[in-house]
DNA sequence: TGCATGACCTCGG
DNA sequence: CCCGAGGCCATGC
């Protein structure tokens, strides 16, 4: 890690990223509001799309306000069908099922 | 120190 | 659902 991101605040991210169950998918938005920064929802996706730096979390959970998956992200769809997350024909989750509820 | 970018969110139309 | 505008924080040049 060269870049340190405010090691608090990824540290709060993956602690609330490791509690997400298989089969649900959290948005950026719940988990900023989770670790007490709703205001920063940006900055989750931020650190997310570094995270696989620090290691590997199931950071394929977590999607978009829209269900929207990452954009360049390939294999994310695939993770997640596997752990029983449904999709839609539009290519997107299905967060009526699938959203994580706290 | 300042400006631009980003896997975003909410509100209104 | 898509489009546009406003906001918020950290990173990088």
């Amino acid at each position: 890690m060269s870049k340190v991101l405010t090691q608090t605040l990824i540290y709060e991210i993956l602690s609330v990223v490791e509690e997400i169950p298989e089969g649900k998918v959290a948005t950026y938005g719940q988990i900023a509001k989770l670790i007490g920064r709703d205001r920063n929802a940006r900055l989750v996706g931020f650190v997310l799309s570094k995270v696989e730096y620090y290691g590997r979390y199931p950071c394929h959970r977590v999607v978009n306000h829209q269900g929207r998956t990452a954009p360049m992200w390939s294999e994310q769809r695939s993770l997640l069908e596997q752990e029983g997350v449904v999709f839609k024909s539009d290519g997107k989750v299905d967060l009526d099922k699938c959203l994580w509820k706290v």
